[in-house]
DNA sequence: GATAAAACGGAGGCTACCTCCGTACTGGTT
DNA sequence: AACCAGTACGGAGGTAGCCTCCGTTTTATC
């Protein structure tokens, strides 16, 4: 008894079983038809009745919030990475990078983040991560701000909704990596200080 | 016969009846469900059955644009207005507004635009007005760099993309309006040329 | 009025969502 | 090894929305 848990019964074989054939299954067709594919192909995928699939996730979300953890450990490991650089202002820039990238996993993905981070539901499983990065963001923007390389009057919060909204402009499919590219500049004049020729 | 159309037949009675009845309950429930509302509801509050809506609209698009003609020329009023200012810069901001208040007209709109903006589909009913005021913002663009006011890096088009940004924020009801404000002042500063204190 | 063209509308086939409950499986116990 | 209670399974089924097809009704014209 090594995982010294606080549940007296041990999970079942088919449980675990059915869980990673869902996840396996569920992260396979987000990446292919985005955040809104069908949940019953879903199970069928995962050769699993749709019972199954609602009882292990109640909603969407649920099952959303449990694929995206594999994604959540990477950017965890973006943050130790961008640690080492030292410079505040590059770490902001490379954060905001990884943040978009974690944004646009799944096409469509932007949608209900955005939502789990407006409603503050505690039932939603995606208000946590939400919390958590925009919380992230907030630490890069007060160092970068700190060395002046920032301006005073900008917000992590902003920079968090910058991002996602760069997430959802590449989801959409909507503009070639070059316009996209732009914008992301755009974004990083908007927010540096004026004199940053130092 | 004031009307010169070329058809031998006079357009009949019910099917102006129909489309205005249409065109009006769409309306109020874009406005109120989002631009993903119920078509059968529509039709219902018309008091016509599914057939009709989808003969006058063959597509969601297209019921769509039809509702969004009215704004349209709303826009154009508020070109002209734009036109007395005189002043580019004043002019580019102002006119970034009015995009924005377009794009946010219903809930939802900006997905549907921006398929339409890249696919460039003949057939989508979206594509002309997203062509047209993709053409405004470059001549706005244009004339602000002229001025000197507006980096020459920049393209009409990231700014069109800046705005459908920011619109799909507000109405994923994502930020409160003072979140907006500040990410709108980003997306300004991020234009602006840097020696803008003249 | 009569007539032919045009438009109507709702039934119906389809897909997806989500729930409920009889059945089957599993892990612990004897 | 067999049992047994608890747990999980899975699919049938009710709901909703999409879109189409075609028999019926409305309309403009003659």
């Amino acid at each position: 008894m090594s995982a010294g848990g606080q549940q007296g019964r041990k999970p079942r074989a088919d449980v675990q079983r059915n869980r990673a054939a869902l996840l396996e299954a569920a992260q396979r067709h987000f990446l292919k038809y985005g955040v809104g594919t069908s949940l019953e192909a879903v199970a069928k995928e995962a050769g699993v009745g749709p019972g199954t699939l609602y009882r292990h996730f109640p909603t969407r979300e649920a099952l959303l919030a449990a694929v995206l953890q594999t994604r959540s450990e990477e950017l965890v490991a973006r943050q130790e990475e961008i640690a080492r650089l030292g410079d505040a202002d590059k770490a902001l820039e490379q954060w905001l990078r990884a943040l978009e990238e974690y944004f646009s996993a799944f096409s469509g993905l932007p949608e209900p983040l955005m939502a789990a981070a407006r409603a503050q539901d505690p039932d939603n499983p995606l208000t946590l991560p939400c919390d958590i990065v925009i919380s992230a963001t907030e630490e890069y923007v007060r160092a970068a701000q700190q060395t002046g390389y920032v301006r005073a009057s900008v917000q992590g919060h902003d920079l968090f909704l910058a991002a996602i909204s760069v997430a959802w402009l590449k989801g959409a499919g909507a503009a070639e990596e070059e316009s996209l590219e732009r914008v992301r500049a755009l974004i990083v004049a908007g927010y540096r200080e004026r004199n940053t020729e130092a």
